[in-house]
DNA sequence: GTGAAAGCGCTAACAT
DNA sequence: ATGTTAGCGCTTTCAC
């Protein structure tokens, strides 16, 4: 059922029905019915393509690329944007990247071929041998971009984050305050740019206090559970003092951690914990250790990309030549509890 | 830049530039090169609107309305269907609802406009009063369609869905065979099938060991954390007895009561928790406790429902008149040490 | 108030 | 191998 069969069977133009179709005031009472009777009976839904064609304007979507859906920070993170996008008439096309590259860049073309109003990308791994084209085309393209999250090296598009380095920097430096043991740091990829901040941060103050070599152990997992795990069980097999520090920089290591600790507790005089990022259920499993860790703002980094977003699309600037680049902060909670020393 | 200034700036037809871009192989190479040295030059895109209405065809996208994306359970389905989509070089649009009848009406809308080759509808509450036209649209549209996890009443479409009924009926029998005390149920709103049902098989074990009305309690819920922290406070402040059994039908109000009860678990002798689902940090929490859950086969059924889309669209049937209605079992898990008493 | 017809950007006969 | 042109389904200007 295309127009010209509906402006047929009511006996009109293309015209009367095109305007009946978006509600052109000035058509006949009487027309429009008949027009609107004929519509609903043989179910006409007008071609989209040729409504856009013709009016010269594009879908209101947005594109979402996105490592790791069922990570519940991300998921999160995904529904403050579903919601924020719903309040301003966006839809969003959401791309699941498993962190690869060649997903990355193959959503990426899809997005700018649907011409998507804009773009909220959360990269995967830096790959320093690729050379990441697809975004030099969004910009070619002058798609609108922010980066959430991390961020990739040699692109400066908007974008907002934590503030990783910074965070990262104080935990270690509290979590060293009370524990100068020896601490082990579970990190994620240094390929990724918030890992790598993290690292940083903890590095700055290893450096800064003059830990020496042996006083720290940097382990590198996966940010999956069993990562997690499987680091665990390594450390503490090996780990022969009775005293254990270990500070882990991602949420869903230390559930997995926290899980093989808890086989293992008995063995240890004194734990204590830091962790990046705490979520209701970490809070609940530390009930009764020592620990230190923070809130995550990522509901809150998540909404700010979104209003970044829309603002570049409703002032159209896509060059960054003033990168804004948002960095969020949080407090470090410290439940090191000294009375028991 | 429009395929006729592309074909002005490189002195051909408009034609030899649509064959260049479709990959036409008999066009000469000098002339391929030329065109797309323009094109390039240019930042030539195709318009994929005129594309799409000049073949009469429409783009690979499905349309994934969820109730909660921040919700870890539908979050993995989401992860899963995402997979499973791009591997089929399908795009998603998501849709956030809330569970909101507004919000599933307003996307299914759009959804049809887009013209998405199939839609994965997850509902939320079912509203008696509401007559859910847009589902009638999309049968009208022919638009294939499944149900997951949760359905709507007098819609029978296609769905993949946990045995909801049949899993609670036995989960409800293993927990009452040996803590024959009162037993607290806590339910979701029955307006959604999944609770309903999950309602449904409590009752037929209470009917069929004939419990009495004293012996049992149920408390309504909202799915959520902090509703699940409420109806703990609840119970074990009127809750006089020292021994405790408890059913949740739901994985995140479990995780809201188990954070209540570790504040109060002093208090009782003996503790029984029965719980629709376990997740890797529930088996956690639960370590040193009694208790009867299951695995949630929720990446299986989002799996299968893909699959059962994707049937659909490919041998393009929408009529269900033999709807295919597919449940999903699991084994249950009794870790009820018997020792202990 | 309604209709005729040009045009949106591209594709695909058909012709050369 | 390349060009011409009639569509695809809708909007919109200009007549009437």
């Amino acid at each position: 059922m295309n127009i010209k069969e509906i402006s047929k069977l009511a006996n009109v133009s293309v015209a009367t029905v095109s305007r009946v179709v978006n509600n052109d005031p000035k058509v006949r009472q009487a027309t429009k019915e008949k027009v609107e009777q004929i519509m609903k009976e043989f179910n006409y839904k007008p071609n989209s393509y040729a409504t856009r064609l013709s009016k010269g304007v594009t879908d209101n979507i947005i594109g979402l690329i996105v490592p790791d859906v069922g990570n519940i920070l991300f998921a999160e993170m995904i529904e403050v944007i579903s919601n924020q996008a719903e309040k301003e008439n966006f839809t969003i096309l959401l791309c699941n990247t498993n962190g690869e590259y060649e997903k990355e860049k193959k959503f990426t073309k899809i997005l700018i071929d649907y011409k998507v109003k804009g773009v909220i990308y959360i990269p995967g791994k830096y790959e320093s041998d690729k050379n990441y084209t697809h975004l030099k085309e969004i910009s070619l393209n002058s798609v609108p971009i922010v980066f959430l999250d991390r961020e990739i090296k040699g692109f400066d598009f908007d974008g907002v984050f934590l503030d990783n380095e910074n965070i990262s920097y104080n935990i270690t430096k509290e979590i060293l305050k009370t524990t100068p043991k020896k601490i082990y740091f579970i990190s994620g990829s240094l390929d990724i740019s918030s890992a790598n901040e993290r690292y940083l941060g903890f590095k700055k103050t290893i450096d800064e206090l003059e830990i020496s070599n042996e006083e720290y152990e940097i382990k590198y997992g996966d940010f999956k559970f069993d990562s997690g795990y499987r680091l665990g069980e390594d450390i503490l097999k090996n780990h022969k003092n009775d005293e254990l520090t270990i500070y882990i920089a991602n949420n869903t290591m230390a559930l997995g951690f926290l899980k093989i600790l808890k086989k293992n507790s008995k063995k240890f005089k004194r734990i204590t914990i830091a962790i990046f990022g705490i979520s209701d259920v970490l809070d609940m499993l530390l009930d009764e250790e020592n620990y230190i860790t923070c809130k995550l703002p990522n509901k809150e980094i998540a909404k700010k990309s979104f209003e970044l977003l829309i603002d570049k699309i409703k002032n159209s600037y896509t060059c960054d030549e003033k990168r804004k680049k948002i960095l969020c902060n949080t407090t470090i909670i410290n439940r090191i509890n000294q009375k028991s020393f």
